[in-house]
DNA sequence: AGCACGCCGACT
DNA sequence: GTCGGCGTGCTC
């Protein structure tokens, strides 16, 4: 049918910007653009690239128009619900969703063409034993490069300009190297015990059924989760579909990179940090037009756009490395539930120590799936406390005789030992034994952590670095600073004071070399490399040491005396990942786990293995306080360049609160009054607990709702409402916080 | 998120 | 007198 000539058509264009609207921009007549296309736009000064969400058509207006289709394939419609949502969810502007999204396809140098050399013509009129070497070489018809040619005949390169310039050999364009090999569904199928069998079999038909569920998968260490949900992977692989492993950064190891190979006869693609634009540029597209089929990746492999999504599996769902905290902050795992929701795939949350959500949950709203049995024959590890009320370490020292004992037994039987102490750096304060002086960071509130390797004093929080002074900065006196506590690099000191020949090494998320390196080692370790593992919480997560027998937790308290409402939760959860390092593969480990507090619940729970009476005492806590899941919570972080301007904004913050018109989708408790559980409570401003970081003045507002309340509508009314941050103020909104600092 | 505009301090 | 610091506001 004929359009009229005074109408245009128009395009809503989402751009990766932060604003929260679509700009609409004018179709040229030469183009044509659908909805989900990507798309090329001015942008005030400048061009971007945005997705199509709408298209209409309206009366003449002087739109600027959208200058190109990019080649590439479009949005799916499933891709950008999930974007509207989650932008809705966290309270971002969509723009900002959008651009976690498509920034990977873009801003990638353009892939280099790689050069292939054939046999193209008749032998070179005079033969040498050089040229003869080259032209066997490439008997076996395939292309090589250049220089893989030059190698294999032994030869220059330029023996092969020749053969080109003389027409026997030709230079073709090689099409890019696959960014994953084609992974097989039935290259090894693996052999399940029945627990095993049964788990699978029950994921295979979740990812069957083709609509949206969501397992809790829920197995002690060793007991054979990765091969279970193996096979949900598998199922997806068999109806051509696709699958997302996600996991925690560094769990993303050649380990477990190589037992899926082991499985699939390749290896998936990957996503994190360390991949480099080029490979993401092509994963990215390589999902979107289905050709890539499994992704394994840390959570903003959440974003891509899947063709055909037929199942998630949230590996290690309780760890806290899902929450984004900056920019727009979501907790992969829960947005993973929600993206299994609209592409209706089959969600696996899989953990050796679930969180609270995803326990309470499975009770009733989730398929609960158990692992109970300690796969390959091998059993848990003996838990013993040391009380270092009793058994203290020397002056000093924080070593106890009895760890002292064990390590000595463990390294004489030539296996290895784990001592687990959760604090980078050599010590977490240094202060003047004359004058008492502190060294505290000038951005922040917080000690500076001495790093003696580097023989630098660190911020942990802002990065901030000075060289450790020889005498105290306050009095002058010399030799007087001293370290107060202890981090691994003390650790380590006092390890290599009493096995000098143990093979030592360190391990922490500032290891020197990076992610690459990091990896490297932690395979060498499994290979034997070293005797002795000193370790922050980064041993803990999904690597397997083999030859390991002994772990040592030096400080269990660590952190437990924190505001964090889920600081038991965590320090259990670390504790039974650490401790459940030891004795796999047919070992019988043991833990030494040194605590000041031996009777509190979470040691009790982790000596006796009785884990069940933990939860159920956190989760009956957590039910009477209103907290997740049985609440909701929002944290909103007003910061500043000075104290004052920062808690005058937050106050009228609450202000604008409490003078909101009544709401049918939520209610706002009185002020000061006792909360009420169908009401919203809004606790604060308080002072944030570190008060300074960057130097940024911070206050904290809570914000805890029922669960049937509009939590973010409220969110969305206040901040509506409140005067306009000026002067340096900032209000960032941080739903369902993990971090309470 | 970028990028321009604008208003105050230290310099060729 | 200009260069440049970053606070503020806008991008169809």
């Amino acid at each position: 049918m004929l359009r009229s000539s005074n109408r245009t058509r128009v395009a809503d264009v989402l751009v990766p910007v932060a604003v929260d609207q679509a700009y609409s921009y004018r179709i040229p007549a030469d183009l044509e653009i659908a909805v989900g296309d990507l798309v090329e736009v001015p942008l005030g000064t400048r061009e971007t690239v945005g997705a199509v969400w709408e298209i209409r058509e309206t009366g003449g207006s002087n739109l600027k128009a959208i200058a190109a289709r990019c080649d590439l394939p479009p949005l799916n419609p499933s891709l950008r619900a999930f974007i509207d949502w989650v932008a809705r969810w966290t309270l971002s502007p969509r723009g900002m969703v959008l651009r976690m999204s498509v920034k990977a396809a873009f801003n990638a140098a353009p892939e280099p063409v790689r050069i292939g050399l054939v046999r193209a013509g008749p032998p070179p009129a005079r033969m040498t034993p050089a040229r003869q070497r080259v032209l066997a070489a490439l008997e076996d018809g395939f292309p090589h490069s250049k220089s893989a040619l030059a190698d294999l005949a032994a030869c220059s390169t330029s023996v092969i300009d020749t053969l080109v310039d003389e027409g026997t050999l030709a230079a073709i364009a090689l099409p890019p190297e696959p960014i994953a090999g084609i992974c097989d569904p039935d290259f090894a199928a693996p052999r399940l015990e029945a627990a095993q069998k049964d788990a699978a079999e029950a994921l295979v038909a979740a990812v069957k059924a083709g609509e949206f569920s969501v397992s809790l998968l829920e197995g002690v260490t060793g007991s054979g989760k990765t091969e279970v949900y193996f096979e949900a992977v598998a199922e997806a692989l068999r109806a051509g579909r696709q699958a997302l492993i996600l996991m925690p950064e560094i769990a993303l190891t050649a380990q477990f990179l190589d037992r899926f190979a082991a499985r699939f006869g390749a290896r998936p693609a990957e996503w994190h940090s360390a991949v480099s634009p080029r490979k993401r540029a092509r994963t990215w597209e390589g999902l979107a037009k289905g050709d890539v089929k499994v992704v394994a990746g840390a959570r903003s492999a959440l974003f891509l756009p899947f063709a055909d999504l037929a199942t998630i599996i949230v590996d290690e769902e309780h760890e806290a490395a899902y929450k984004q905290d900056d920019g727009v902050s979501y907790h992969a795992r829960d947005m993973a539930v929600v993206r299994g929701q609209i592409d209706k795939a089959a969600v696996v949350l899989a953990s050796a120590t679930p969180s609270i959500e995803s326990r309470v949950n499975a009770e009733g709203r989730y398929r609960h799936l158990r692992l109970p049995v300690r796969f390959g024959g091998s059993s848990l590890p003996m838990i013993e406390t040391i009380d270092l009320r009793r058994e203290a370490a020397p002056r000093g020292k924080w070593i106890s005789p009895r760890l002292v004992a064990g390590v000595g037994e463990t390294l004489e039987k030539d296996e290895q030992a784990l001592l687990f102490l959760n604090r980078r750096g050599y010590a977490p304060l240094t202060l003047c034994r004359v004058c008492g002086h502190r060294f505290q960071c000038p951005n922040c509130t917080a000690w500076l952590v001495e790093h003696r390797f580097r023989r630098a004093l660190v911020c942990h929080h802002c990065g901030h670095i000075e060289r450790r002074p020889d005498a105290c900065l306050e009095c002058e006196s010399v030799d007087s600073l001293a370290a107060c506590g202890p981090g691994v690099e003390r650790l380590a000191e006092e390890v290599a004071e009493l096995w000098p020949d143990a093979r030592t090494l360190i391990l922490s998320s500032d290891f020197p070399g990076g992610t690459e390196r990091l990896r490297q080692e932690l395979d060498a370790i499994a290979n034997g490399a070293c005797d002795l593992i000193i370790g922050t919480q980064l041993v803990a997560k999904g690597h397997n040491f083999p030859l390991l027998s002994l772990v040592g937790v030096i400080d269990a308290d660590v952190g437990l005396s924190s505001g964090d409402p889920r600081a038991a939760e965590r320090t259990f959860q670390v504790l039974q990942q650490v401790t459940g390092r030891a004795g796999r593969f047919g070992r019988t480990g043991r833990a030494l786990v040194q605590t000041w507090e031996p009777d509190h619940p979470v040691i009790g729970a982790l000596v006796c293995g009785n884990a069940e009476r933990f939860y159920t005492e956190e989760t009956e806590q957590r039910r009477r306080a209103g907290l997740p899941p049985f609440g909701r919570l929002a944290a909103l972080i007003i910061s500043g360049k000075d104290r004052a301007s920062a808690e005058t904004h937050a106050r009228a913050l609450v202000r604008a609160a409490y003078a909101l018109p009544p709401n049918p989708k939520w209610r706002l408790g009185a002020l000061g009054g006792l909360p009420r559980e169908d009401e919203i409570s809004l606790l604060g401003p308080a002072e944030a607990p570190i008060a300074v970081i960057r130097g940024r003045h911070r206050f904290r507002l809570l914000a805890r709702a029922p669960r049937n309340a509009d939590l973010q509508g409220f969110l969305r009314a206040m901040l509506a409402t409140a005067p306009p941050e000026r002067g340096g103020v900032r209000v960032m909104v941080d739903v369902d916080p993990q971090n309470f600092m």
